[in-house]
DNA sequence: TGAATATATGAACAATTATTCAAATATTCA
DNA sequence: TGAATATTTGAATAATTGTTCATATATTCA
């Protein structure tokens, strides 16, 4: 009785271990940051476009085509991929051409594919 | 009068872009894949438990501590990436310790990084 | 200017999913 | 064996999110 911890408090852990780990921890933000990152990644329809434009650069009517998917659903995931910097755009008359922004978003494929493909 | 297309089916698409990106693109089962493999990066929980690892192998208990989050919690997200093979783990008596499964994750993790740094 | 085309956007709906809570296993040790 | 600890599991809840549909915006061209 009087006692300052009750069981659900109590937890064994390594603490040195622990506080070691703890130190070593990228900061919040860029943990959240990265997560955002893959969930942009995490999607079939999105991978899809990913896909198609490691090709070339393509127009949304042409994304849609090729996906089997709307215009609008893919201006909505076109707008995310967009946000995450993954790919970049220029228009034309009306039309709109988007491409992939930069070699990282081929490397972090690469990656998940040699993941997927050694098991 | 007598239209054997409407409105809604009209699509202006550049045909031989489309059917040549078309043939390039990896089959369904492989996107789905990719997809799932980086929705498993897409959670801050995960990556968290991701990182911790990164350092070294690690028990429940202390995953736990080390995100401020619940055992259970942590054990769900374990099941998780153990599915998509990126911890494997080992017992010791009641202790389960659990570490990354190959230097995929870090090679994915670090190009993340990289594009969420040069930004 | 007005019709046609390409893209974007907002709201609504359905589906997915992370966490919590309670309870079940598994293991050690007195 | 029975208490204590570590982990797992299943169900329920709350929050997130992808697609659809209707509509808005932008651009070209007759």
């Amino acid at each position: 009785m009087n006692e300052e911890l009750n069981n659900e408090d109590i937890q064994i852990v390594d603490e040195e271990k622990v506080s070691r780990v703890r130190e070593t921890l990228p900061n919040d933000e860029l943990i959240f940051d990265l997560a955002e990152l893959f969930k942009v990644f995490g999607d079939s329809t999105r991978m899809k476009i990913i896909c198609a434009l490691l090709e070339e650069e393509l127009c949304v009517g042409d994304i849609a085509c090729i996906t089997n998917s709307t215009a609008s659903a893919i201006s909505h995931q076109l707008r995310v991929l967009k946000q995450s910097k993954l790919v970049k755009y220029r228009k034309e008359g009306k039309i709109v051409y988007y491409s992939l922004d930069d070699d990282h978003v081929k490397q972090i494929f690469e990656k998940g594919r040699e993941h997927i493909e050694e098991i």
